[in-house]
DNA sequence: TTCCCTGCAAAGCTTTTGCATGCGA
DNA sequence: TCGCATGCAAAAGCTTTGCAGGGAA
């Protein structure tokens, strides 16, 4: 029992919010889906779906892709993991609990990402939206480009 | 030769723009090519490949799926057409010459997708790139929400 | 005991590619 | 004639799904 409320008393705090989703909609809570979390929220700034699923493997956790796409997917719509587009047609993630909102200028040449965030820009958006009588619930910005770096070379 | 010419009169601006391309770039100009570009100019907003490819299969074009594929690429890379990713993970095309650049709003509920532009967005945009030395080659905004007639429902 | 979750493998979907053939210039 | 373009079918990526078995509450 003690050690039970120390399990979870050193639980990260994005895994625990993670866990708290899960219960709040009646589904269950399992080894892989907190393993899955504590990588999301540990080690990662972008990642993709793929990448996590062999960090694990490399760890020597047996998940399969299926659970980990799974997860992700619960983790997106918890609202505590984002899931960005790339214009070579895959998806990244990142992890967005306790992150204040921002968005992505992307290298066209290295793939590097550096993250901005704006409130000009947002209130922009939220007046066009207002126009158009659309009720905004989220938006996604990318600039694409070079970075300084490859821009030297 | 008379008919030729009336041809290329008939032809077009934005097919012609095509067309220039093509040649510019030392490839062949194709009765494929010429009826794909028409497709993608005049009937279409919004469109992804094969909603492109079965068109032209019920006006009984016989054109492959893999050549509207590379005809849309090209397009792309001549800059006549974007390619803009949708959260589903699907592409969707949209003409773009002669077309001042713009942005979108998309319901979630029904696909719709709203188009507008903002100069004072695309003024911060720089502003970040140049705070970044970055070299802004283009953008992508998506506003995500639920448009007005859905609202209503 | 009752569902939910997982792993596996198969299927799905969109897009790309290799190769033989055909067509444009 | 010479190459590029095309069609076909297969492959390639990434993601989802059906199903049987195992685990959480």
């Amino acid at each position: 029992m003690v050690s039970i409320l120390l399990m979870v008393k050193i639980m990260k705090n994005e895994v625990r919010k993670f866990q708290e989703f899960v219960r709040r909609n009646k589904l269950l809570w399992s080894n892989e889906r907190e393993i899955i979390a504590e990588q999301v929220f540990e080690n990662h700034f972008h990642f993709t779906a793929d990448e996590l699923f062999i960090q694990l493997d490399q760890k020597g956790k047996n998940i399969s892709r299926a659970t980990v796409y799974r997860t992700l997917d619960l983790l997106e719509r918890g609202k505590l993991v984002g899931k960005i587009q790339l214009q070579s047609g895959k998806h990244i993630y990142e992890h967005i609990f306790g992150h204040q909102h921002h968005d992505h200028l992307i290298c066209q040449e290295c793939g590097k990402i550096i993250e901005f965030h704006n409130d000009k820009m947002e209130k922009i958006q939220k007046k066009i939206s207002r126009k158009e009588n659309f009720e905004m619930q989220g938006h996604c910005l990318k600039i694409y480009g070079i970075c300084s770096k490859c821009q030297k070379k």
